[in-house]
DNA sequence: ATTATCTATAGATCTATAGATAATGC
DNA sequence: ATTATCTATAGATCTATAGATAATGC
């Protein structure tokens, strides 16, 4: 009811923006809906269309700030936390590559968040290109290009089997292919 | 309005399986409707409920319909199918591992698709292990898990991409690095 | 006065069911 | 008589908007 400062509503903003990184991560972007976003934030359906044009527009946004966040530490630590049990069990804390593909593919073809995620795709192979940091730049791109792909689709596979042993199986064949 | 033949209920009951196998692969579990379905069948919408429990018992019949489609021919000739930009580009008649991933992690843990799911990484794993028909039993598992990961990651990203060169990179760096 | 947020609601869409219709098959 | 299919609708749920509310900030 409240109106708050220019100050709290950026904060508000914000939160919605993490808060919809997360859920859109666990449940995909049709699986949640603004009411559902905003109430997790602790705010109102209505308020969300004064402070985003649509929902498509959060997505986007939310997209972007799932990609900017951790991913610390060098390459080695990457993979293994990247191909862990926790990552699998985390998806709305996780890599978006991972928990959105899917949907993402179902997107129109100049949708704003496959642009988004064409950029993430480019972003985390060129971190992945410090795996062979001797070979050329041809061969370090089509082998980080490789890696992702393993990555990207042994955790997507761990998450929907079921069955915990074969999931940690994928996790660490997957480790094994792309370190060993 | 007329009532048809046993006969002609069956072939009608097959093709909604085939309709939604291929429906469910191209817009995902919860991006299609009963009613459209039933439409793209040739049939009504109230007339599902006679033949199928609900929408999940359907599912499970499609995502089983679809697992048994095509998967013709010699190692080499599934890998070169699988990574074409053919098959990013037409996921209702792909591998249904790759277009449903990630709505069946979003499903139940003990629900019936996830099972169907298991069974499909085990059963594709299976095929991909004649890969490497010298190794070991264990080695030839776990080469299979990772090339599985591999093909997945590979088609899951090239269609989420916005940049067709990608798409084309990521299925040849696949390609290389489980083929070469 | 401006504006961040809230209440209420319109308009779609979706699953599922109830009851009607009309041809099959005992 | 049975039953495969159809019509119609109930009950949820979702996006988006309109208008009200009340505190901020010139």
């Amino acid at each position: 009811m409240p109106r708050v400062s220019q100050e709290q509503a950026r904060l508000n903003r914000q939160r919605v923006v993490e808060v919809a990184a997360s859920l859109f991560r666990e449940r995909g972007l049709n699986g949640v809906g603004v009411a559902d976003i905003m109430a997790s934030a602790g705010l109102t359906h209505g308020g969300f269309y004064g402070q985003f044009a649509n929902k498509d527009a959060l997505a986007v946004e939310a997209f972007d700030a799932a990609l900017d966040e951790d991913r610390r530490g060098d390459v080695d630590t990457i993979l293994a936390n990247y191909l862990s049990l926790g990552h699998v069990q985390a998806p709305g804390k996780g890599c978006p590559l991972a928990a959105l593909a899917n949907d993402i593919s179902r997107e129109a073809p100049g949708s704003p968040v496959r642009t988004r995620f064409t950029h993430g795709v480019e972003r985390l192979a060129s971190i992945l290109a410090n795996l062979t940091p001797k070979a050329s730049r041809e061969r370090r791109r089509q082998k980080s290009l490789a890696t992702l792909s393993t990555l990207v689709g042994a955790v997507v596979l761990a998450r929907a089997v079921n069955d915990e042993k074969l999931a940690s199986d994928l996790l660490q064949a997957a480790h094994s292919s792309v370190a060993g």
